[in-house]
DNA sequence: TCTATAATCTAATCGCAATTTGATTGACTT
DNA sequence: AAGTCAATCAAATTGCGATTAGATTATAGA
């Protein structure tokens, strides 16, 4: 392979995580290159050799987060536990990802605005690298739709299966995201609650919401 | 007073509105002046008759729309209903809030990083200017945490009262916020269901979340 | 009608941020 | 020892965006 100074050995996942620190901080479109590379002792200049551009980057770091939550979703789905405990783990599963890495699941629900209104149609001359973009922020929505369906199916099928009682599957869905994405903004290491202890008291609150029967 | 032209009839008030759907739209930091004034058919340097900056613009901006939703929760509180109606009437009052103008609400919600980040210890030299914006920010930060206040004391006073279980108040009062504010993110006016339905759909939920019995 | 001033505009400034270009610098191979 | 490629950097480019300066226009009131 090549270099990398003992001092400098920044691979291309340091400075995903380093710019979804960032990000969280300032948002994509107060965050500059050079923000980013300073988090990792680089230059701006240097980010280029790992991205094609900011736009590549953030899209970059939102699939890496995005994947990463969906992966453990999958596995609870393909489990046979009960409607109620599937979601309940989905549920923790998802805001301890969150809890644990506030700078992905962050970037996760603030920047996809900014991913939105990227450069595309744009003026930007190179076709391909805007084709290429196109089509990866195209699988990337669609990803997360994906996600979203993990959370609703399970709702629905614990509503069919007489576990939950009759909502609107898509809204309170929704809802719950909301709730836990909102935590990535106020949760702070450290605080009166640990991420784990923050997800026990999201589960409770959404099965209590949901459940049929009291116990 | 002055000029007006009747077709340019611009007030500070248009503005502000103007302001807050393109905010709604691009974010912050992505929003031009130039922008925000062709909202209103201007250029950008009429809107610094009305507006001393921009960051001075996004706080008024983000003043307004918190000072309307308070006003409507007080009525609420001061009323003698149970806390389940008065937690109730104060979700709906919300959401209703949120839905009737996403593009407030969205501003409410995700461009308050802006606001922390925006220029006060920046280079800029006119000490007068960013003393009165930390001033003002800071009564918005304290504006913003009596909000919060008034869903947790409902809360609070409902598990005193013995109509809702034994929750952690502030996590569930923010989980319901960010259940909330999420609802500025996907809504759509012409959508499957009214800000008002959607509105029920979450009174349902939380009350379901938290009442002690079930009818 | 004349005057003061609000509301606008056009035409600069000024600085910053993304991106490009053209070297370097090591490390790994041979 | 030479060659090659990855990983960096410094410096230049470019363009855009906030803000300012200096008119201009329209109205309300004297």
């Amino acid at each position: 392979m090549a270099r990398k100074p003992a001092d400098q050995s920044v691979d291309r996942e340091d400075i995903l995580w380093a710019a979804a620190e960032v990000l969280h901080r300032n948002g994509y479109e107060a965050t500059t290159m050079k923000d980013i590379a300073a988090q990792v002792n680089l230059t701006a200049a240097s980010l280029y050799h790992h991205f094609k551009n900011k736009d590549f980057l953030l899209l970059s770091v939102l699939e890496v987060g995005l994947d990463l939550t969906i992966d453990k979703l999958e596995v609870i789905e393909s489990s046979d536990l009960t409607c109620a405990e599937k979601l309940g783990g989905m549920i923790r599963s998802h805001v301890v990802s969150v809890t644990g890495n506030v700078a992905v699941g962050a970037a996760m629900v603030f920047e996809i605005r900014a991913l939105l209104n990227a450069n595309v149609g744009g003026k930007n001359g190179d076709r391909a690298f805007t084709a290429e973009f196109a089509t990866r922020r195209k699988r990337f929505f669609a990803r997360r739709d994906y996600f979203e369906s993990l959370f609703r199916n399970t709702v629905q099928a614990g509503i069919a299966a007489g576990e939950f009682r009759q909502v609107d599957a898509a809204i309170v869905t929704r809802a719950m995201l909301g709730a836990h994405n909102w935590v990535g903004v106020w949760f702070r290491e450290g605080g009166r609650l640990s991420g784990a202890e923050v997800a026990d008291v999201m589960v409770d609150t959404w099965l209590a919401a949901l459940r049929t029967h009291r116990e």
